[in-house]
DNA sequence: GTCTATAATTCGATAGAC
DNA sequence: GTCTATCGAATTATAGAC
């Protein structure tokens, strides 16, 4: 038995850091100033390598912007939290989530690629298809856009663009504020299609 | 009396024209691309004039982008709508709104640029504290923000990423989803500062 | 694997002819 | 007022040395 890495089981390579520390420099620029702003340079720079390196790596910017936009939003599951309940914890976790990582969350680096890529917008849909419907459980999946518009522009609002009303507003305060109107969405009947 | 402009009165100049074509043409590519995907030489094509005649009458692009962002979200005076009514009206408003101009509408512009450009982020923080906070009157005036979470986010989840929940509602549809979510906010007491 | 050097574009901005 | 021509800077991407 070889005892040469007292790291993790899943074999690190030894440039999967190096690696790890293009993808997360690159989610951070990527997320504060959207793909047209962001140069491999800064990304690399960032990374404390050299911009070939990038390229060796991920072969050009648009597939380092694939990459980065390979997201897992790691949304708990609630499909088993009561229905008066739910609005509160969703409210709470994206506010829990945007104190702390900041501007970095994956969420807000989607969203401020989105509107103005359509690949980003488009990789968007899929996370919303494919992580938000299914953390709201099959009961609520079908008012999944509702309730993502509400936490979409909370993130706008509060996050983004700092409108005072609301980014001034203590997190309890826009718990109280928001999950109402939460849950006002998920009682009423569905809409018709 | 000298009878040579049939037109309206305030004279409009020969390459006024050319200006307006300029600026419309740039609140187009700026609205659909942003700020940085936005190039003169493109605004100068779809206006039909040569790249130079751009700088010539804006300077730069960033006072282009200025003069781009002047806008007038042409608000209706909301303060004398009854408090039940107030939420319907509102939706249905920017319904209408997204309905004719598609795309080009001047919130969208502005949101599209805001997300990834300070100057605009701070132009929207001065547009909604100078035309939407108003249009509500003052009784509401402190709830502008938790409005403009809920108008925001809608634009953002059926214009701008299409969401299919949401998108594929009809007016209608929307009006009966999001206006009780608006109403139960108007309703609500204040969060206190 | 990492870096240097550079090719090939693209863009904002300027100068000047007509 | 409008256009041609072009500069200088920044960028993505490539080729190749070590």
């Amino acid at each position: 038995m070889k005892v040469c890495e007292p790291e993790e089981v899943p074999a690190p390579r030894r440039s999967d850091r190096t690696r790890a520390a293009i993808l997360d420099a690159a989610r951070r620029r990527f997320a504060a100033h959207g793909f047209e702003r962001t140069t491999i340079r800064a990304v690399a720079a960032d990374a404390g390598i050299d911009p070939s390196m990038v390229m060796r790596y991920f072969g050009s910017k648009a597939r380092l912007f694939d990459a980065a936009l390979d997201i897992d939003l790691n949304l708990p599951d609630l499909s088993a939290t009561p229905a008066d309940e739910l609005a509160e914890t969703v409210v709470r976790h994206f506010l829990r989530r945007w104190e702390h990582d900041g501007a970095d969350d994956a969420l807000l680096l989607l969203l401020r690629s989105a509107v103005t890529n359509g690949r980003a917008a488009q990789r968007m849909r899929e996370i919303f298809a494919g992580q938000v419907a299914p953390s709201l459980g099959e009961a609520h999946a079908e008012k999944a856009g509702l309730i993502s518009t509400q936490l979409l522009g909370l993130a706008l609002t509060r996050q983004m663009l700092r409108i005072p009303g609301v980014a001034r507003m203590t997190s309890e305060e826009v718990v109280a504020a928001y999950a109402p109107a939460i849950r006002s969405m998920l009682q009423s009947p569905p809409a018709a299609a």
